[in-house]
DNA sequence: CTTGATTGCGAACGGTGATCGCAATTCCAG
DNA sequence: CTGGAATTGCGATCACCGTTCGCAATCAAG
């Protein structure tokens, strides 16, 4: 009785032959469920609210999803598919950091989705598209393949820890609270008991900032250096 | 009526002046949550179950944790503690290195506490006490404080993510079921299909692998050279 | 002592993911 | 055209979760 994988959605055919046709489609089942992700974040996707916002009854959903896991698989791949992949026929460097900064932006759309991407793996189609195209332009590079795989899982798990910064650094989504001082009212006491006294001087320092697209940008393309990848 | 944040905590006493002495400690309670989740991951640490284990009742619990979130801060900040900041004089990158393989190690240790540092800050005593730490080898390098932290951040999300690849590739902990296939069924069907021709060729190659203490080095060792940090 | 804050906790509330059994529907074989 | 088989929708239900409430028991201070 092996604990379900949830990747099985895509070894399941949708529909089977005989039998009444559904009244839903997993498509539609996973834009619901994204509408109230990106509404209301991640935690208010349960299997009863989507079911509702669908017009089902709450055990119906499980005719087109095994578990909560598998929606969410669905709901990840879903906005996979946002990635565009014509090739602009640059550099390796190049063509992959133009993949990151889609990635990057498509996180910004969907703010629940880094936390996703830096905890569990995705393997629907779109996302396996996602994994080709960037191999794709890791082709011209001399490297065994097991190692671009780890830079481009590097990569996307840089992108995805560096918009994580950006989105906590931000109002939060959903009906407004009071701002309760961003850096917590603990870390600022902390700091002026002396304690830790480099980062009381980090955070001093003026934040000069300059554009965060630059810092992503170079963050990126330091990795993408530091590992081989010709510009 | 603001939401309640986890790093309360660290800003509540532990005990106040009257009243009945506390049977249990903050401390007894995040190392019992701390056993469960070493064994059996962290979906097993409930309120009930660490109250039980703990000897409580499960309602008890919350006079030492306002939340089950304020529980999991208690309990990565527990493991922060395991790591030992002797200053070895050494050159930034070197000693940002060794505070790198600490945390590869500690993670080890904790399979759960990756996916929670890639999805949530901590500020426990022990994270600051980390973050300090790793400023202060940045000390000599003349960058402004917000880059420092950046990078800081950067490492540890590197960290992290390595480390949860590196587990995903392992026997899952808990009593073993059926080796599913690793690469998940429905992988090898899509890669024979014929479709991600790139993904199939990475895989395809040997793994030649190496050394995965090596890897994990020059993995962060890349990122710190190209953000300009001095050998 | 008395007083008042604080602890431990049984009971309960509202929510969750998931399963089961059954009526209704639809397709295919004959 | 018809009857059987497979499949869908789903109400009811289970086990569990985090959390709150109210109250008896406990202890320190005045």
């Amino acid at each position: 009785m092996p604990a379900h994988d949830p990747t099985d959605v895509w070894r399941r055919p949708e529909r089977s032959a005989v039998g009444p046709k559904p009244e839903h489609s997993r498509n539609g089942i996973a834009t619901a469920a994204l509408r109230i992700a990106d509404q209301e974040g991640l935690a208010a996707v349960s299997i009863r609210r989507v079911a509702a916002t669908v017009g089902a009854g709450a055990a119906s959903l499980y005719r087109y999803v095994k578990s909560h896991d598998e929606l969410v698989e669905l709901m990840m791949d879903a906005v996979a598919g946002e990635y565009q992949f014509e090739v602009v026929g640059e550099h390796p460097r190049g063509r992959l950091l133009n993949l990151a900064q889609q990635g990057r932006s498509i996180m910004h759309r969907h703010p629940w989705l880094a936390p996703l991407l830096l905890t569990r793996p995705s393997m629907g189609p779109n996302s396996l598209r996602f994994l080709d195209s960037a191999l794709a332009a890791l082709a011209p590079v001399d490297l065994p393949g097991p190692a671009k795989l780890q830079i481009v899982a590097m990569m996307s798990a840089i992108t995805s820890a560096f918009v994580q910064n950006e989105l906590s650094s931000l109002p939060p989504a959903g009906p407004d609270e009071g701002s309760p001082a961003r850096p917590g009212q603990h870390l600022v006491e902390a700091l002026q008991a002396g304690e830790y006294p480099h980062l009381a001087a980090a955070m001093a320092g003026h934040s000069a900032a300059g554009n965060v697209d630059e810092q992503f940008t170079s963050a990126i393309t330091n990795y993408l250096a530091g590992a081989g990848i010709p510009a």
